[in-house]
DNA sequence: ACGAGAAATGTTTACGTAATCATCGGTAGC
DNA sequence: GCTACCGATGATTACGTAAACATTTCTCGT
């Protein structure tokens, strides 16, 4: 048993109703207690219990009381599926995601979960296996059967282009990790001053340039990282060297690490994600470059395990939470019937560690 | 624009109803179409329709032409609220974590959240900010007024024990990451099997004894593995060396392995998990310790990272996919009425890379 | 003391769906 | 040709809540 009971009706004795031991339904199969029930026990009729339950109403104290007793004695508990059919609105928020394997949209995830949670809203988790536009399509069209009143979109913007989507004309969409597609709010980390960020601090340090491991050519903020990258060398007349793509995976860092291993001029890289500068890391260690006497290595993202790299990683942190904070803001406001669009950019802060100091010592 | 577009009624032509320009509610408000728009567009009775929107019923091809028809021309969806209410089932199944920092749930939740979509299922996430009593008490207080069947528990077991939880008499549970309460049905890791897979392993290398940081006293898992690790090295007859205990972090990982460092007699260690045998590595790295020529690692999991960490990582491989989907089946059997019950173990396996090896070199 | 007005509570109804029962038309068996 | 039955479809109703409107009770100013 360990600690956990089920609930028991009537546990302070008295019966519920005149006619039985509880409520039943037509074929005898017990039903679950409704505001009917608690208002013939309470002696008052069932709108007032429907006050009571929504707090909001003008009931005296007394009523309150009887009425709060009677739902406790029952064990009342409001349906929320005949609220939603009534108020038109699940007080729900579904969240489409491509998959959960990136650290940002888990923390995002979680963030709005978080959020959503304190306005009284819950989330529905709405996974796509892979992300072909078939399952991008069939998630919307399924979406209005879902029980939602708004939808927030973290999803690589190439998705979101090319598939024609059709949106039911009742749910309101928030969209993350993508660009103002001029329909919809959007949230996001604010990728360029990231990355311009990571870049100066290399260049503040003394490297000439900076490489850059970017992320697939899909993603929207791999694509906004390697733009900054490039126009912060443009702007400080440096030279820009070739640009090496991953896709987000260690494994695809390390790839490019070896290559950056045998540029005899590299002594600074800037990495688009945490997971790939890894990847990174490990190619030099193993070809002997040494971290950060030979070269420096930024990441992007600051991942749990960052602070634990060999060595540790100076990294852009995102602020997730704040993502999700205000993809939640933005979605209830468009909920109230606010018309809510433009961009919201969340800033990063760089986390200074080992992995970055002074050239050529 | 980019390709979403918002779906319009009526765009084949004709009317609705024959009063207007579309359903309204009494103020005038635009209303869903519901079944009813329907069947007067079809010329049959909304039952018919329902019974098409079913599928299940008899309805002669020529009149469920007419009424799928009918739907596509109004673009008909079902109130997923009212289907509710009639019903008396959400197709919803709840997850409430503790959460989402740590891989394991996260790829659980994935897991569950694909096999309940597969099921026609929806997904609710109930986080929990922190694991206080006090949460846990919240979240289960306010089950059954949110809209789902039954709750997989992705919790560690003493937040169950401990607190005098309250549950919903209609609401199915399932547990994860838990012993077997004799309650409710338990799905999770072989963690025993896993933990045996991996001393074994260094033992079979040639190692005399293994080493253990474990995660925090409070987790079902760690104790599990702890037990395991001992018992294995008790049947071989092996020196049990003083136990090491971290909280998961990659830091905690770090302080065990600091003090591992100094230990001459420490030439194989099972870490209880992925993070903290980073934070391992790293510790043995700063200390001079070659891995895995003086020391041998082993941790749990196989997060995405283990294959490029310094040196790559032999770990335990977690099926999750698998723990997700036992999880699912087990919440469907007991909303179909089945009483399931005991413990459902999944394998791991072990996945060879490069932090281990024969000793003394 | 009386009536206006406000506050508290009750009554009726609709939300959209689907189970149940009723009805209608056709068909096979005799 | 009549009845019994079956398959297809329609009509009624309940699910639990809350909005809208109706009624009752109380307070206060004159």
């Amino acid at each position: 048993m360990r600690g956990i009971r089920v609930a028991e009706k009537n546990t302070a004795g008295g019966s519920a109703t005149a006619d039985g031991d509880g409520p039943r339904g037509a074929r005898g199969r017990p039903r679950r207690v409704s505001m009917a029930d608690v208002a013939q026990l309470a002696g008052v009729s069932s709108q007032t219990v429907s006050r009571v339950s929504n707090g909001d109403a003008a009931v005296v104290e007394s009523t309150r009381a009887k009425v709060l007793d009677a739902m406790k004695e029952l064990g009342y508990r409001p349906n929320s599926a005949a609220r939603a059919l009534k108020r038109g609105e699940f007080r729900a928020i579904g969240v489409i995601t491509m998959g959960l394997s990136s650290t940002g949209n888990v923390r995002t995830l979680e963030a709005i979960a978080g959020s959503a949670s304190r306005a009284g809203y819950a989330v529905t988790l709405i996974p796509l296996d892979a992300p072909t536009q078939d399952n991008v399509r069939g998630a919307f069209t399924r979406l209005d059967e879902l029980a939602v009143d708004a939808v927030v979109l973290i999803m690589e913007v190439h998705l979101l282009d090319t598939a024609s989507l059709t949106l039911p004309p009742h749910v309101k969409v928030v969209v993350v990790d993508s660009d103002a597609t001029g329909r919809f709010p959007v949230v996001d980390t604010d990728q360029r001053q990231g990355a311009r960020t990571a870049v100066r601090h290399l260049l503040d340090l003394g490297h000439t340039t900076v490489w850059h491991v970017a992320g697939p050519e899909e993603s929207f903020a791999a694509g906004r990282r390697a733009e900054a990258w490039e126009a912060v060398l443009r702007e400080e007349g440096r030279k820009v060297p070739p640009l090496l793509r991953g896709d987000w995976t260690p494994e695809s860092g390390y790839e490019a690490g070896l290559r950056l291993a045998d540029e005899p001029g590299c002594g600074a890289v800037f990495v688009a994600n945490d997971q790939m500068a890894l990847g990174v890391l490990r190619a030099f260690h193993e070809r002997g470059r040494r971290v950060p006497e030979d070269v420096s290595v930024v990441g992007f993202d600051d991942i749990a395990e960052a602070a634990s790299f060999i060595p540790p990683l100076t990294t852009v942190r995102q602020d997730f939470a704040r993502v999700g904070e205000l993809c939640v803001d933005a979605v209830l406001r468009e909920l109230r019937g606010e018309t809510v669009t433009g961009v919201r950019l969340v800033p990063t802060t760089l986390t200074e560690r080992a992995s970055t100091g002074a050239p050529g010592r």
